[in-house]
DNA sequence: TTTTTTGTTGATTGACGAGTCAATAAACTT
DNA sequence: AAGTTTATTGACTCGTCAATCAACAAAAAA
């Protein structure tokens, strides 16, 4: 029954399946069968469109990075001066909808790609330098100079905030990573800018 | 030719191949032959020797932490007070030794690992658990009851730290991180104790 | 209506890799 | 000397999986 038109809902059936698979796995170790089947499809149709697995997970990492980015954006919107600014990004790093185990699982495997695939790794540093110069923009009137090295840290401990949430058993605790993340904050300030 | 007592002679070697090869291709997917190879046998004598290839995991990965765990008590010997306690963790965690392209690859897997293997779990468990003690104590003194806090914090920052290092191109560099760490701590004190 | 394009899959290919087994050989024991 | 244990490997089994192909179906274009 070949309704036309396919193609991108099909593509973003299999991103949104890889993203859940390599969740679930817990590793790159997914079939493009449980990828295919859980997007309601045979593996056939999922070369077809994306040609290689490979694709397949640059495909969902490009669009868990969108949607990261997206938040980000959207909570800077609405952020009102430099501290707040600050709030956003951290606030967005950690929300629900990216602070989740599959999202947190997959995160951690493409870190892992990037190693070895260009592609991958072009994606991250993108990621990478969007997140530094934010961090940056909010950071500078409140830090002066020192805002480098801070940034950098911020962003080490937001990495490693998400990384060990990999390994703790129920549901992430956002907020609690914010904190984390805020205190740190909050002890490179001219004291207690940040509440 | 069989000499006698090859036993352990075998393991430590294929323990070391496995790091290596693990290092080398970024991942887990790394075969038994190539192992054996590196280590200098056949692949059948790898079985022998370890039964599977998660085994030989495994003692890869209990080898990591061994020897960082010498390496902490090593520092941790000659430390003289809180806050030196501290700095010879940090220092012992960014050392040569353990901060060095294969061993930090060899460590992303392992967490990568141990989201699914329970053993791998348990065992990252006993460094968190030990790291943070070890912390703590140091912390303690210097801070009070916001020790605890702060171990979480510099505990995560280590780790991001080690994940950010994966994606540097260039050795890695050891004194920046202790830096990083060092200036995190620092601005947690009542001004200035650790210079 | 014929042709082309798009969607879809079952079956197959081809490669690779973990783990087993049988066989060989050297040492050590009795 | 006969028997046992340890070391070692080549050959093989068995399973898995990415990728391809041939074929069929429905819509759109001609």
């Amino acid at each position: 029954m070949p309704k036309l038109g396919m193609e991108p809902i099909r593509k973003a059936a299999l991103v949104k399946a890889t993203i859940v698979e390599i969740g679930r796995a817990g590793s790159l170790d997914v079939t493009v069968g449980q990828i295919a089947k859980r997007a309601g499809m045979s593996p056939a149709l999922a070369h077809h469109y994306f040609g290689s697995k490979e694709e397949m997970f640059l495909a969902a990492m490009r669009h868990v990075l969108t949607l990261y980015g997206a938040e980000v954006r959207g909570a800077l919107a609405f952020a009102d001066g430099p501290e707040q600014r600050v709030r956003a990004i951290l606030a967005a790093s950690f929300s629900p909808a990216n602070f989740r185990r599959e999202a947190i699982g997959a995160w951690l495997n493409f870190w892992l790609m990037a190693q070895t695939v260009p592609q991958a790794r072009r994606l991250l540093a993108v990621y990478h330098r969007r997140l530094r110069s934010n961090l940056l923009a909010g950071l500078r009137p409140l830090v002066g100079d020192r805002a480098d090295a801070l940034a950098n840290g911020l962003g080490a401990l937001i990495d490693g905030l998400y990384l060990r949430e990999v390994l703790k058993s129920g549901p992430p605790d956002g907020p609690a990573a914010v904190a984390s993340a805020l205190d740190y904050l909050n002890a490179h300030l001219p004291q207690g800018t940040v509440k």
